[in-house]
DNA sequence: ACCTGAACACCGTTCAAGT
DNA sequence: ACCTGAACACCGTTCAAGT
């Protein structure tokens, strides 16, 4: 319990040191192995033979923790590509949405918390640079760069969420049926479309998302900021 | 669901019978008073005094139980306005967005589970109704709707985790702080934009998003469905 | 300053047993 | 068929007490 003298601290090499890094570090090993559901401070200070209370001294509270690993999984995005900006572009969003779909449970946390960890501003950065590239004007730019990396994030939760439980699969079908049972009297516009629009791969369906933003995005002005509304 | 006698029912007329339908009003009610995360198993059987266990007849799980609640807050959302089809389909969006922030962790559910109540496929309706007013082709419309809802969801999600928490009010001023600590030399964009990148009133941004997305779906055709890709 | 055990106040879900 | 208590396997966070 006390570790005075240096043979005893050589007894267990596996365990990592009771620091940030180190907490954050068997944070992602679990979220790996397990999935962001199974990071808690319990089951943390399991992992590093401490209790719960000791990890507060290092992290303020669970989501700090989850924010934490994710930014340390978006090292995984890939920036760097080949072909036109728009497909550049595409690519590092379709990147940036694969790492969510690979770990469901982490899109989430990127939704609910206020990112600015290194990785992050990385991915923001190279966006900016692309849409600069594309000719968007910065104003525009600065307020789009919000609105892709949000849709992608939103998609991957959405497409994360229906993976990731058991029952998943059929609720797509309830969705459907849903969709199917409704009458063109009440809701015409719903039946005149039926599976429509639930149709399509979901890149196909990603990838027209991507270009009709993008698209409005470059030919939509900010609004005058004298305009008082 | 069989009242035999009449002074039975009276004798305790603040008892929700244990239907589906009193689950879910009491689920509610709770819900108004202290927010979703209290809508618990645990929590609803307290309120209806009996055992978490027995509620499992009524509702599959947690998750169905919140969607559920969602669907029927959904009833506020206001689906009739004035004015051009534009101004009135970013009504319907403004009221579901103020629903959810008037709610943010139900916003959350939103996101995580696919709807599919009547509440949410009037809104459904509604907003098909209106693209097509505005003469939106079809095919874009299915598609158009599902961004135009998951942006809105995603905004709600976003400014009502933000609010919520105690802490939230300077998780801006970090994300400020960090932007603005960034060196204009690993990133030149983000640097040269500043704190631009999250300036400007929420409405203001989200107006401005809403236009963009409206402009860009009017603009951009579904890809052909004869291509491979 | 850092670490700890114990405590407080909770969770979802399953299941054997009752009515 | 419906309802129940008890059990299993967990949670986040605080705090007095130790080193």
């Amino acid at each position: 319990m006390a570790p005075e003298s240096t043979y005893n601290r050589r007894e267990r090499p596996a365990k990592p040191a009771l620091t940030r890094e180190g907490i954050v570090a068997a944070a992602v090993a679990v979220m790996r192995a397990e999935g962001v559901e199974r990071v808690t401070m319990r089951r943390l200070a399991r992992e590093l033979d401490t209790g719960a209370a000791s990890l507060y001294v290092y992290v303020k509270d669970t989501e700090e923790l989850h924010a934490a690993v994710l930014d340390e999984l978006l090292a995984e995005v890939e920036l760097d590509g080949a072909g036109d900006w728009r497909e550049r572009l595409w690519a590092v969003l379709g990147s940036y949405r694969s790492v969510l779909f690979a770990h469901p449970s982490l899109a989430r946390v990127a939704l609910v918390t206020r990112l600015s960890g290194p990785r992050f501003l990385a991915l923001v950065e190279a966006v900016l640079a692309l849409l600069d590239e594309g000719g968007m004007a910065p104003g525009q730019a600065a307020w789009a760069v919000d609105v892709l990396l949000l849709t992608a994030t939103a998609a991957a939760v959405e497409h994360g969420s229906r993976r990731e439980r058991p029952g998943a699969a059929r609720e797509h079908e309830v969705m459907a049926e849903s969709l199917a049972g409704v009458s063109s009297r009440t809701h015409p516009h719903i039946a005149a479309l039926g599976t429509d629009l639930v149709s399509g791969p979901g890149p196909v369906r990603a990838r027209w998302a991507f270009d009709a933003l993008l698209n409005g995005a470059l030919a939509t002005p900010r609004p005058d900021p004298g305009e008082t509304r």
